[in-house]
DNA sequence: TTTATATTTGCTAATAAGGAAAATTATTAT
DNA sequence: ATAATAATTTTCCTTATTAGCAAATATAAA
């Protein structure tokens, strides 16, 4: 058995969180329910497809599906309620150097998505 | 080859940079040596344990000897000429929590330049 | 309750994993 | 260059795991 992961616990976490029926999640990963309620219990082990297809469908990387999250701190910012529109003009006159900081930061998440919508695409296809 | 991963290239290239030899990773993941060739040629598919012990052995993540970094970095590459409001706009669908990631950030940046400004009109005035 | 939906389980065929050893492919030394 | 050594890949075979269907159980709603 498994001890480095209780993979199917998360999944199962995951699942519930995008409000999904074992049905469903089994629609969207190409496979027969039964083997949700099966991985989810602990019989079967995911493939890594799986696991790609999964981290892609509940926007998490990898490793919080295998390893679980750690940190589910909710981040509060009274910042957010400015609208956007009048950060963009604001960062326009930052330094150059803070400037390129936000703009990899941006860059970098934007990246993850993409990627993530790239693969999503190759199931639906 | 309904391959969403060359998770067997990637491993390999793994094991290159960390100077081992397929019998030497085989010895720190506890398998057989044929394996990590199998897996190599993607005969075989690494197990949930093996991909755990593998990012600990490589020190990178799952998500990394899963997907590779080429297919992010060439996203990346174009992201680098998509303007600024544009980026904007796509950060609107980002998950919660990158959203809010960006969003401190930015903040951060533009609280040190309202501070930067405040201090120089002390100084000039 | 009854009905509908969701999840789990039993069974067998298909597929993959694992070990031993042979075959192939570098790599190094002479 | 050839021979010897190390490393990698492949072959054969057995065992273990998984896929898919049908049926059973559980959960939820009316």
């Amino acid at each position: 058995m498994n001890q480095l992961s209780n993979i199917g616990a998360n999944i199962k976490a995951y699942r519930k969180a995008n409000k999904l029926s074992q049905g469903q999640l089994a629609e969207k990963l190409g496979v027969h329910l039964t083997h949700i309620s099966r991985i989810e219990n602990g019989k079967y082990k995911p493939s890594i497809d799986d696991l790609i297809k999964l981290s892609s469908i509940f926007e998490v990387s990898i490793d919080d599906i295998v390893k679980g999250k750690t940190d589910e701190k909710h981040i509060e910012d009274d910042l957010q309620k400015t609208p956007l529109y009048e950060k963009i003009k604001m960062i326009e006159e930052l330094a150059e150097r803070d400037k390129s900081t936000i703009l990899n930061v941006i860059d970098s998440m934007l990246t993850k998505k993409k990627f993530k919508d790239f693969l999503e695409q190759q199931f639906t296809s």
